[in-house]
DNA sequence: CTTGCCAAACCTACACCGTAGAACTTACCG
DNA sequence: CGGTAAGTTCTACGGTGTAGGTTTGGCAAG
């Protein structure tokens, strides 16, 4: 391990530190992550790493941040009003950075998101539904169920198998005959066909309640 | 810390241990849960606990499993038939459940719940979906989608706030206007109302989707 | 050119953590 | 009475986050 004198350089700042922070989480898993660790991999005294970022949380806070900005710049390509469109591209965004970075997703479900990337996401969308006359109620709720939703079935879907799709948990066919029954059409576990399909319910129940509520 | 001799008993068990250390996080939170503290509470050396539980880990697998076991007692209850009741009643234990241990509910959503007292409840709520003649591919998708959505959305319920309902993050006016203007609609953060209405709209989802592919 | 200051990096040290391994005491069974 | 298994404690090791102090180089003012 390379030491360099005090006082020189090292080059470290906020972005170069998180982003080392991400690939290693990505390698060796949140549970293995550590400062100390993480200063080996920049080849650096772990104390340097606190002068740019005040503690191990505000070191998590930078991870969340750093990947939650990746989804941010790919949602930016295509820019439709349609307010189903919106939804259904940042989601998928969402997902694919979801899988980009399994280890450190967790984090993300876990810490509640204020940054302003994830509320000019949040904005953009329901700027969109408001416009196409969504009762506000409804409106207001889509956050909260489209981000819980989109969070609780990741989570699900990344700790359940090996990284491999299609690997289901295997149950006991005799004491849940109806499970087991319904096993073969939830072989693509994890994949873009069910996560699609699924979205597309959750978004159905908005439309069905819209429509419950007439058009504000 | 009054210590015994060597080889005396305890008293430990499994279930005492896990009691304890759900009260424990409960207290003190995750973070400064550890085999260290929870002897400390049961007035024991650590090492005894690995008589009984094989490591932290198992210890994380003792403490939701408890938790999940009050939910299924409180379920047990009312016993009905129509797929929607069962679904409702389930969720509010579960969000009950939740709201009592809001420390403990992170460990939930983040692990995989392959036990035996929540495959049964998968079973009941996707036997009574299937006798209602929805088709059985929306029933593959129930499970993953409605305990997808209560994860998601419990944990950003219970960190997002003081553990007091009401107080969402305050968002910034003029750069978020429509998400501003949706405020007084998001008042009751938290509340049992707010969860009902979402997860209403989520099974709505469900009705619809039935609907457009048949009733099987 | 000198001086002083400060940011950035390092070093040391402390309290705490999970847990492997061994020693000890007791209860029970033959 | 001897043996064995279970439950508890003791000791120790390598690891962690981080508080506090020290060193160094670069830059701006005089």
């Amino acid at each position: 391990m390379a030491r360099r004198a005090q006082g020189t350089s090292a080059g470290l700042d906020r972005e170069r530190i998180a982003a080392a922070a991400v690939a290693l989480v990505d390698r060796d898993g949140l549970e293995r992550f550590g400062v100390r660790r993480l200063a080996e991999e920049l080849e650096v005294d772990p104390m340097s790493i606190y002068h740019h970022i005040k503690g191990k949380a505000a070191l998590l806070d930078a991870i969340s941040e750093a990947v939650l900005a990746e989804v941010a710049t790919a949602a930016d390509d295509a820019q439709p009003h349609d307010w189903e469109e919106i939804a259904r591209l940042t989601a998928h965004g969402y997902r694919e950075m979801a899988y980009r970075h399994p280890r450190v997703f967790p984090l993300l479900a876990t810490r509640a998101q204020t940054s302003p990337v994830a509320l000019t996401a949040l904005e953009r969308l329901v700027t969109a539904m408001r416009a196409a006359g969504l009762p506000d109620q409804v409106v207001a709720d889509a956050p909260l169920m489209l981000f819980g939703f989109l969070n609780g079935y990741l989570l699900a879907v990344l700790s359940g198998g090996s990284g491999q799709a299609g690997d289901m948990p295997a149950i006991n066919a005799t004491a849940y005959p109806t499970m087991a029954a319904l096993a073969s059409l939830q072989a693509g576990f994890g994949s873009v066909e069910e996560f699609d399909r699924i979205f597309d319910t959750v978004l159905g129940g908005i439309r069905d309640q819209a429509d419950r509520r007439g058009t504000r």
